[in-house]
DNA sequence: TCCGTAGTTGACCGACCGGTCAACTTGTGC
DNA sequence: GCACAAGTTGACCGGTCGGTCAACTACGGA
């Protein structure tokens, strides 16, 4: 079994994340993955149609990690918090490696291309629902802590997602992960306000 | 004297915020704005220099929204809101004619350029910074009014505009810029709760 | 009237774009 | 050992990319 269609992926997602979809060609992620352009095209028939599935994989990932965060034993607080640390760590590590904060691979794209390309912005709302899922049992474990039981726990975590892809914006402009930090402690407080408006 | 240079700004600024700056190349500028490519070439030194202007003359214009809102007789809850209103009317306006959400077009060049483009990083950058200005006196009524006095109105300005940003990303994913409201409505309890935490 | 400058023209450049293809090698099941 | 599929190769395609340039026109001031 060739491995060169998950190293086409593997090239791809590093060179989206760090680029953008239309300033990266398919000869470049060919010699990042050293690999023919011809068998880029055996496993893909189209440079959109990778893309596609890099949104997928990268999905999944932070499905992953945010799943995992859920499961972990971190206080209720501490949870909500760490769904803007996520984000944080991984901009800090891509910044050690390449010098700039890359922000959120999802709204990179969906802002590239999202305008354009019914399929990405599919996907990519797919992927934002998907999150939505793993953050849920955060919001609702958030809910019981705190005795909140008058907001929709689905509602919540779309805001929650929604700042932390404005941290993301904020964190690239200014080439700082630290700004995340801010947004994840400011999450907190929004939910407890909304919960007890005044 | 001549429009052209006028011309192309506008082909370009309306261009580049339908699609992106890669994908849209130079003769499609030059066709937008009818003009010959010679003459893009007299008045701009290349196709950032004129992105940099762009970005420029979208900062002032979003500017003299925002602090137009702020001279306004709106009270002061109803322009926090607003904010997320201008953004909302603009992303309104364009899906009308367009059939799609374009987000801001700020919040698009810094993910899809902030990385690689230094130069336009530090423009966007900028322009955050003077749009921070702009609704700084926003907040401070705001805090007049709620008699809040813990709190920096330029941090919490500059929350504000993260947030924007992340509205801006879901409206694109959504293609729906009605998401804006929920978004200016939390933002108003965000700042209360921060000031009085519980 | 003439000059200088600003503006305009469109052919042209080499490089690269996404994508195709027919020939070839490699691995697998029988 | 053979057949067949899976994978690989790199030359090649038309088109477009950002950018150049020398020739040309329009026009305001002296």
């Amino acid at each position: 079994m060739s491995d060169s269609r998950q190293r086409l992926i593997d090239a791809a997602t590093r060179l989206f994340l760090g680029g953008s979809f239309h300033k990266i060609g398919i000869a470049e992620i060919c010699s990042e993955a050293v690999v023919n352009k011809g068998t880029f095209y055996h496993f893909f028939p189209s440079k959109l149609e990778l893309l596609l599935e890099v949104i997928e994989l990268y999905a999944a990932e932070m499905f992953v990690k945010l799943d995992d965060l859920a499961k972990s034993d971190l206080s209720p607080p501490q949870k909500l918090r760490g769904i803007f640390l996520v984000s944080q760590r991984d901009n800090e590590t891509w910044k050690a490696q390449h010098g700039s904060a890359p922000g959120c691979f999802l709204g990179n794209v969906i802002l590239e291309l999202g305008a354009n390309e019914p399929e990405v912005r599919a996907k990519a709302k797919a992927a934002l629902a998907r999150w939505n899922t793993a953050i849920v049992p955060i919001v609702e474990e958030f809910f019981r802590a705190e005795k909140i039981y008058n907001l929709d726990a689905k509602d919540a975590a779309e805001v929650l997602i929604g700042i932390a892809q404005g941290a993301n914006v904020m964190a690239k402009a200014k080439n700082d992960p630290k700004v995340f930090r801010a947004y994840g402690k400011l999450a907190v407080e929004l939910i407890r306000a909304v919960a007890n408006p005044s």
